[in-house]
DNA sequence: ATCATTTGACCTTC
DNA sequence: GAAGGTCAAATGAT
């Protein structure tokens, strides 16, 4: 891929998180007139005075409004940081003469109602204190669980006592039935023998430690991208193009599925030391991890161009990149984002060596070029924790589906019923419309929850394309992003 | 026979 | 000692 389109795409991931993080906002706005709405009031008015509102009803409604407000809040927050951080991409920027098109909207957080929280299940009841900035609903069947500071989890720290998450892979802390433990029979053999005291008939000649030592320092200062790749036919690897040969095939601890070790195929007679790594993803078989390092130096290099340490030379045959496919959805209304690309005819930099430009717009600190293999994890666990943010805000943000909770929960009393929830609808969120039909032209959807999932698209389009630096390289450049992402509070 | 994959020993790091 | 990465013999597929 050529570095210019690469940070075409770049900057369309940058745009579409924008866009995304207004479309966010103006949620939290319709979550905000929710809680203040009369509808609610009169619910609560009544539920006080006449104690025949459904209370189970408002129950969950609740707790729907409290995951709700966490996810807007979380949602907001994290989008908050990377954009900044992303658009700024410090001296770099600044030294190009990029300016943003528009000032970032400044992070809103909606508070529930506070007479909407039950003094049993919830606490705060009637302290007019928000249950959603301090304690987020951890109910049977919340997609919410607890972590306590010892654990292991990144983004979890001393003298931050509580944290809540959605459920599934966060981090080293997973959510697993009991008893769910691989069977592996990794050294099986192994044990047999030992056992028997015989010793394996396998010996390899030691090679120095010194060769050793070289090999690693090689293999440690090769550049590193991450790649999260949808299966390919009947669920296998994906194909990026290139040829490898794998080499190894290890059962992972923490992983359901065993990662597979690739190296280039013409490893040997063109000395090609590319190899890469491939995960399968815990919670979704269909999902690949797949970590490239080193650049291909052999003659597929040359015939794909190599521009990132894997890459994805089909992602560079198709000759449309991702700016190019959104730009024909959206037809010639590009608007006002158009003018976020470099002024004056400025490129990204482009990284001398060929290698990932987001390398250059993204930096690792501290030791340049070296890659923990924690941080490799703690990068993992940020792309599951992603998906588990894009799923829950999928579920849970969705307004028509609260709406319906409320009109299924039997609260028929007094002014909440179809007809006023469809007008609560429209009139709590006048610009909600207007910015659909935005996102609708330029990302090809039509609300929050289809963003959410053309969100993933995107991304995984752009994972494809070589791209996915954009999120991976964040949590190199900026660890603390990472962890502060995971933090509720202010 | 050749090539690719699997397997488990070996290695380093933590 | 556990865990993960790599090597190369063993095995399987064509």
């Amino acid at each position: 891929m050529e570095p210019g389109s690469e940070m075409s795409t770049v900057n369309v991931l940058r745009r579409d998180l924008e866009d995304i993080k207004d479309c966010l906002i103006q949620l939290s706005t319709k979550q905000e007139s929710i809680c203040s709405s009369d509808i609610l009031q009169t619910c609560s008015r009544v539920d006080g005075e006449t104690k025949c509102c459904n209370s189970e009803a408002k129950r969950v409604l609740t707790e729907k409004q409290d995951q709700i407000s966490f996810l807007l809040k979380f949602a907001l927050k994290k989008l908050d940081q990377i954009l900044p951080t992303a658009t700024t991409t410090g001296q770099v920027e600044s030294a190009s003469g990029l300016k943003r098109s528009r000032p970032l909207t400044p992070l809103r957080v909606c508070r529930p109602a506070p007479f909407l929280l039950d003094s049993g299940a919830h606490g705060n009841a009637g302290s007019g204190v928000s249950s959603a900035e301090d304690s987020p609903p951890a109910s049977p069947g919340s997609k919410f669980f607890k972590v306590t500071a010892d654990s292991k989890a990144p983004g979890v720290r001393q003298n931050n006592p509580t944290l809540y998450m959605p459920t599934a892979t966060v981090g080293k802390v997973s959510v697993e039935p009991a008893g769910s433990a691989s069977i592996s029979t990794f050294s099986s053999k192994a044990v047999v023998l030992s056992h028997m005291s015989i010793k394996s008939p396998k010996k390899r000649p030691n090679r120095s430690r010194r060769d050793r030592n070289r090999q690693r320092c090689k293999q440690t200062e090769a550049p590193v991208e991450i790649q999260k790749l949808k299966a390919g036919e009947q669920g296998k690897i994906p194909d990026d193009g290139y040829l490898w040969r794998k080499y190894g095939n290890k059962p992972i601890k923490t992983a359901s599925y065993k990662r597979g070790y690739y190296k280039c195929r013409h490893f040997k007679e063109m000395k090609c030391n590319a190899t890469k790594i491939v995960q399968q993803a815990n919670n979704d078989p269909t999902v690949f991890h797949v970590t490239y390092k080193d650049k291909h130096t052999c003659k597929q290099a040359q015939q794909f161009g190599n521009g990132a340490t894997g890459g994805n030379p089909s992602a560079d045959t198709d000759n449309c990149s991702l700016a190019d496919q959104i730009s024909s959805q959206a037809g010639a209304d590009i608007d006002d984002s158009l003018d976020f690309e470099p002024a004056g005819g400025l490129e990204w930099p482009a990284s001398p060596d060929n290698s990932s430009a987001s390398d250059e717009l993204f930096p690792q600190s501290e030791e340049e070029g070296v890659v923990e293999s924690s941080k490799l994890e703690e990068q993992r666990s940020i792309l599951d924790f992603a998906d588990d943010l894009s799923q829950g805000l999928s579920q849970e943000l969705s307004g028509t589906e609260l709406l319906q909770q409320v009109q299924d929960s039997s609260l028929t009393v007094g002014s909440l019923d179809s007809v006023h929830c469809n007008e609560w609808q429209i009139s709590t969120s006048p610009d909600l419309k207007l910015h659909s039909e935005k996102l609708h032209s330029k990302l090809g959807c039509s609300d929050l929850v289809d963003a959410m999932e053309n969100m993933d698209e995107i991304v995984l389009n752009a994972s494809q394309q070589g791209s996915w630096n954009f999120f991976s390289d964040i949590a190199f450049w900026q660890p603390d992003l990472a962890d502060s992402c995971f933090l509720s509070g202010n």
